[in-house]
DNA sequence: GGCGGAGGCGCC
DNA sequence: AGGGCGCCTCCGCC
């Protein structure tokens, strides 16, 4: 009886070839669905559409928008523990009592509400697309985490103890660890110093003479002091250890998996966040850990330059287009002149991105607009409208929120008569920053959107692919990179499904303007190898 | 003893 | 030195 009740489930019938399944939220309802065995095709998420329509230009006229505040707003991120719920649930709908899971008729009237929305738009072409994109990562979300990423716990162990020494009892320092705190404290004469205390570090380091205001990587760099090099490396390894060691092991490795909990939409600008595990800050140093099964491979695909690539097309901007053609985007631009070295280019292009206003990036900007004016010119205008207390749109139509009250209240004193110079000041420093933000919302929100009609339309192409059990399936993404686990002799073709969805994504944005999305692919037995 | 900000650093 | 995150410890506070 379970499966006919499927009670929060409406069925799309805009496509009978295709149909898309329409629920109130993924993350609740397909995890029980894939532990039953059921893949799902196509759905429409209708709370993360609804947080994309809600909030987007396009679609601000729309009835949907004007409505004040309602329980589609207030739906909090479904929590792992809401996702068990849905388990039970689906065994037994009648002990149902969920006054946070929506009502068929609920539903119904919402999805009118965002269709309509969308067709009211002038180009509904473009947030049908974005709706389905962040949809389908909804799905791919559910099915990674399902699926798991393939971990050797047995190599995890090998690293930390290379670098840090055999585990350590529990409360104690791994050896390598405590050999670098001694270095440390007696180069500095301070037999009690905590090394994880920066406070004490600090105190620690003034007393013998340095002129430090914080123990930050980049400041320390700049000391000559013998205690300088043990302390950085000790913080190298104590990142390791308690971001990555054997408690994370743990607590986030079980049979041979890791399966982080992502979060689509998590991000303002559209890209994921997770929840529990930083799957999305996998250090290098422990990637080796990542392996295919036996008989299996790791395809690793990952998108060269992706911010300059998107911001050349949503500007149109033929010259920039023309520098990434065929290579390196960066080089392409040492190669035209532009700048004198590759490290000097992709300080530049991400300076203009994340709005730089000072040091090599900063100096290097007059350069960069002189040459490509309208890519430059584009993300001047986002910065400018930032500013202004104004909105920015990405390419398919995720919309920045407005500033805050205490961001506005802040403008409002500074535009008065007699505005205080340090209100004014304040107020000046706030418009630059959410400028900074709205600069680089434009094209990473585009670039997100990119990456997930990548993967969706990856997704599909895997899909095609499987046989029987056999089946290729994506086990990680980061942002502009995705790895996908395939039977050894099928990796020729994931390698191409990749590329050819690479090509879709730009099509599918861009339509014919001559942009190229570089791919780089790496077939592989370890993640560490991919680079 | 729990909470939350600060400091810090990993990823893109 | 400039965008977006998550998460760890420390440390002051209730």
């Amino acid at each position: 009886m379970a499966r006919a009740e499927l009670p929060a489930v409406v069925r799309d019938l805009e496509s009978r070839e295709r149909p898309r399944w329409v629920w109130d939220d993924t993350a609740g309802w397909y995890p029980p669905l894939l532990a039953a065995g059921v893949r799902v095709d196509r759905c429409h998420d209708l709370r993360l559409c609804h947080a994309i329509l809600r909030q987007s230009e396009l679609t601000a006229e729309s009835r949907l928008a004007a409505a004040p505040r309602g329980p589609w707003d207030d739906a909090a991120e479904p929590s792992a523990a809401a996702a068990d719920e849905g388990l039970a649930l689906f065994a037994a709908p009648d002990a149902l009592g969920s006054e946070d899971r929506a009502r068929p008729e609920e539903m119904r009237e919402e999805l009118s509400a965002q269709l309509a929305a969308v067709a009211g738009t002038e180009q509904p072409g473009r947030i049908r697309l974005l709706l389905a994109a962040e949809s389908a990562g909804a799905l791919i979300a559910a099915e990674m985490t399902y699926d798991g990423l393939p971990w050797s716990a047995e190599v995890h162990d090998r690293v930390l103890t290379e670098l840090l020494g055999p585990r350590p009892r529990f409360g104690e320092r791994p050896r390598k660890l405590e050999q670098l705190a001694e270095s440390v404290r007696s180069a500095l004469g301070a037999p009690e110093l905590n090394p994880d205390s920066p406070a004490d570090v600090l105190r620690a380091l003034r007393r013998v003479g340095l002129t430090v205001t914080s123990t930050r990587k980049w400041e320390l760099k700049e000391l000559r002091h013998p205690a300088i090099e043990p302390l950085l490396e000790y913080k190298r390894l104590s990142r390791l250890l308690q971001a990555n060691g054997w408690a994370w092991m743990d607590a986030w490795i079980h049979d041979g998996r890791f399966r982080p909990d992502y979060v689509p939409g998590g991000v303002v600008t559209g890209r994921w966040a997770t929840r529990g595990g930083g799957a999305l800050q996998l250090p290098r140093q422990v990637r080796g850990a990542v392996v295919p099964d036996p008989g299996w491979t790791l395809v690793v695909a990952d998108a060269a330059q992706l911010e300059p690539r998107v911001l050349a097309a949503l500007s149109g901007d033929l010259a920039l287009a023309e520098a990434g053609r065929g290579t390196d985007i960066y080089q392409g631009l040492v190669d035209r002149g532009v700048v004198d070295s590759r490290a000097h280019a992709k300080s530049a292009m991400l300076g203009a991105m994340y709005g730089a206003t000072q040091g090599e990036a900063g100096r290097l900007m007059p350069r960069l607009a002189r040459a490509y004016p309208r890519a430059i010119g584009l993300v001047e205008d986002a910065a400018r409208a930032g500013e202004r207390g104004l909105k920015v749109t990405t390419r398919l139509g995720r919309s920045s929120p407005r500033p805050g009250e205490g961001w506005l209240a802040t403008q409002g004193r500074a535009a008065a008569e007699d505005a205080a110079p340090a209100d004014a000041q304040r107020a000046r420093g706030e418009a630059r920053e959410w400028g900074r933000f709205t600069r680089n919302f434009v094209v990473q929100g585009s670039a997100a959107e990119w990456a997930l009609c990548w993967m969706a339309g990856l997704r599909g192409r895997l899909a095609a692919m499987a046989d029987g059990e056999r089946r290729p399936h994506l086990v990680f993404f980061l942002h502009d990179e995705v790895i996908v686990h395939a039977p050894v002799d099928q990796a020729e073709q994931v390698r191409s499904a990749v590329l050819d969805a690479a090509a879709e994504a730009g099509r599918l944005l861009f339509g014919g303007f001559p942009i190229e999305f570089a791919v780089t692919t790496a077939v592989v037995d370890s993640y560490a190898d991919a680079k």
